[in-house]
DNA sequence: CGCATTTGACCTGCGC
DNA sequence: GCGCAGGTCAAATGCG
């Protein structure tokens, strides 16, 4: 699996067209108009801007709810990385002083992350958690060299079921009611090969509870049963790989505006804009894309959030990510 | 009938 | 040592 396909800019490119949406409303009279006229053809305007703008509205929700995920998400960040540092300063100033309850600590650090969805973080346990040095102490922990990743998975609203599909079979031996989580928290072992030492997690978010929290601790001791399936495959759940989701273009006076629909697959896009300009022409795909490409770069809200995206990206590449970067 | 899931009981580690 | 909370076990149950 490909990191870029966690890792997307998605929420970047939603910036144009919120702000446009909130700050003042597009000359959508001559984008449509331009639109009409590459696209050839005379369609009532009035049936399209009825369109457009039921359109608009819904994508404008859309990205409004986007906007304040995204600043959760980097509020969350934020302070988990403050968190970290100072925990390793602490640590590297006095090794000796650690904490006994390293397993519930984790957790309760870990918690601090579940925001990030659609993403997926994957860290390694102890060993890189800068405790290493007790294991000395605790001859017990060396054994424990699983590593421990994470998932995000967002669900329908309507789905209560427990259940990630990640392409590999899994067995459900418990399940439990935490403390901190009204949700029940489900464990899976992977039933593919009997000698796999991989167990799951599976609990919804506290915070948005149509986002499963996977948690995967351990290696798979054998190839994923369906690779393929799993990329091919019809589920109703969305692991937000982020990097396919469908987007649609305009144009008016002030420069192309990209929407990304968020809401709808591939398949089942039906927005019906109305049908595309000669958006196949070479000199127009062109022209988009150096218009999308200069206005991207002149937004200082753009740049800033590539910039703590980018950030972001680095701090999960430092960790080891092997899994889940094939 | 075989397998997966459910669920209450039990085990283990940690804090007080 | 006791209580709490998370994790695991295994008998009961459900389903194909």
């Amino acid at each position: 699996m490909e990191y870029s396909s966690w890792i997307n800019t998605s929420l970047d490119l939603n910036i144009k067209p919120l702000r446009l949406l909130d700050d003042a409303p597009p000359p959508k009279k001559e984008a449509e108009s331009d639109f009409m006229e590459l696209a050839g053809r005379k369609v009532s305007v009035k049936e399209e801007t009825g369109a457009l703008m039921e359109e608009l509205n819904r994508v404008s929700a859309e990205n409004r709810k986007l906007t304040q995920m995204l600043t959760v998400v980097c509020e969350n960040y934020n302070a988990l990385r403050s968190q970290v540092m100072e925990y390793m300063s602490k640590n590297a100033d006095k090794s000796s002083d650690l904490s006994p309850s390293r397993k519930r600590k984790s957790e309760s650090i870990s918690n601090n992350d579940a925001n990030n969805y659609g993403a997926m973080v994957a860290n390694g346990t102890s060993e890189s958690s800068s405790t290493d040095d007790d294991s000395s102490k605790n001859p017990r922990e060396e054994k424990i060299t699983a590593k421990i990743s994470r998932m995000y998975v967002r669900t329908e609203p309507s789905d209560t079921s427990l259940i990630v599909k990640d392409g590999y079979q899994w067995r459900k031996y418990g399940q439990k009611v935490t403390r901190d989580n009204p949700c029940p928290r489900a464990y899976f072992k992977c039933s593919f090969a009997p000698t796999c030492p991989v167990k799951k997690k599976v609990q919804r978010s506290v915070e948005d509870q149509s986002v499963l929290v996977a948690t995967y601790e351990g290696e798979h001791n054998h190839p994923s049963p369906s690779q393929a399936d799993q990329e091919t495959s019809g589920s109703t759940r969305c692991v937000t790989t982020l990097g396919s989701v469908p987007c649609s273009t305009a144009l008016n006076s002030s420069g192309p505006t990209i929407t990304l629909d968020l809401t709808k697959s591939k398949s089942s896009n039906e927005i019906k804009t109305p049908p595309r300009p000669k958006v196949e022409s070479p000199e127009f795909q062109r022209f988009l894309v150096e218009q999308m490409a200069s206005s991207l770069t002149k937004d200082p809200s753009f740049t800033s959030a590539l910039a703590a995206a980018i950030s972001g990206r680095i701090q999960l590449h430092q960790s080891p990510t092997e899994k889940w970067s094939k």
